[in-house]
DNA sequence: ACCTGAACACCGTTCAAGT
DNA sequence: ACCTGAACACCGTTCAAGT
């Protein structure tokens, strides 16, 4: 091959180097993040993965235990770009009910983005049953979930939120946005037309403000005037 | 063999005729059903279902395009299975606020003891997103959707929710409840030891009445006494 | 019209072998 | 220690052929 010889040393095996040495544990990862956000599929194979790193298949299996761990590992990822998704929303300096939507629009926005990393993090049955044996898993999602616990007791010191159990408000919150998110990622909810929603026509990120208003003031509450 | 000659007839044959004759096409449906009940899984192979029906794989395409098609169909049967679930909640007769929270804990408990087939009808990717092609798949969501959005009316009628845009109100408590048992069907909320929710040890149906409480009430109410 | 057996292009994973 | 090529047991689907 003309690449063969160049100064003694061939090109080939210089620029195969950096996958080689250079950490391959990382470069699977970030590629699967980057197959991920590009695919229209919720998976990938690891045939593919591997071919873009420029490696084999069986070349994963010196780095995770199985594709399971890979995905775990994709999932951590997932959670510190959701936590800098949502951080800026409750330090805006806005009244901290603003925040709040603010904040479930964000996490809805982020699923939108990232609907195949999204669904990894909170709906797959890919993540092992077995997942708990993974501690870093679970301290990143406590991590990101801290943002809004974080936010959840601020409202309450300041009035805007009733004194109770703040982990079960918590989970509500979050169960509230995960099912708005869900919905509208996997279709159950088309959009009609561009950002809005079927039957109720108007644009995703309001139809979370709303949504979330409600649980804020109570359905039994009188519609605002 | 043994069962070659019975009479002049072939037993095995007499017993093979049920399947070849007697429609293929519901034995398909109601074996993935069983398959989906059964199995730990969320997924069931074709190959599975076939020899499960006593038929060769190739023969499912003589009655469903592809295996989207044949999952449409689960899932009609699906939403006939969770409106039978509902109904009763809805009929019997106690205040309608009752009646709201025993909906939501019965819809969470259908995808617990169903949750291959909860996932399909409102999570699984696997319902191709072409799949508005099939209108009765549609009408059979939207008739089930029917049971809440009753239900929500007559609240408005005795006041018990505020008036406003039902169908957007319907969307909201769909994501909720749904949120609800996406979490607690996908893991993502573990349950420590039987039916109490980490960090929130209650069962799953008392979490879940509480947070559908907060729907009604609000956050900004003060907790009940 | 309905079904079968063989085949195709995939998939995750294993394993002996190379460096 | 890290990676490869060949192979294994799957998968959904196609297709010519049988009845």
């Amino acid at each position: 091959m003309a690449t063969k010889t160049m100064k003694g040393c061939p090109v080939k095996r210089l620029v195969k180097k950096a996958y080689h040495h250079g950490d391959l544990r990382n470069a699977l990862v970030e590629g699967a993040v980057d197959l991920m956000e590009e695919g229209q599929s919720f998976d990938f194979s690891l045939r593919d993965l591997a071919s873009r790193v420029g490696v084999s298949a069986p070349a994963l299996y010196s780095h995770f235990a199985d594709k399971g761990a890979l995905m775990v590992a994709v999932a951590i990822a997932g959670f510190q770009k959701l936590r800098a998704a949502l951080e800026p929303t409750v330090k805006s300096g806005k009244d901290l009910s603003t925040q709040f939507l603010d904040m479930g629009q964000a996490y809805v926005q982020f699923g939108c983005e990232n609907p195949a990393l999204y669904d990894l993090m909170f709906a797959s049955p890919e993540l092992p049953p077995q997942r708990f044996v993974y501690p870093e898993l679970k301290e990143a999602g406590d991590y990101t979930r801290g943002v809004l616990l974080d936010l959840l007791m601020r409202m309450q010191d300041e009035g805007l939120m009733r004194r109770g159990d703040v982990a079960m408000d918590g989970f509500t919150v979050w169960a509230h946005v995960h099912g708005l998110a869900s919905l509208v990622i996997t279709g159950r909810v088309e959009c009609a037309q561009e950002g809005s929603i079927e039957a109720v026509p108007m644009p995703v990120k309001d139809a979370v403000r709303m949504s979330l208003s409600s649980l804020l003031d109570g359905f039994k509450a009188p519609a605002k005037a």
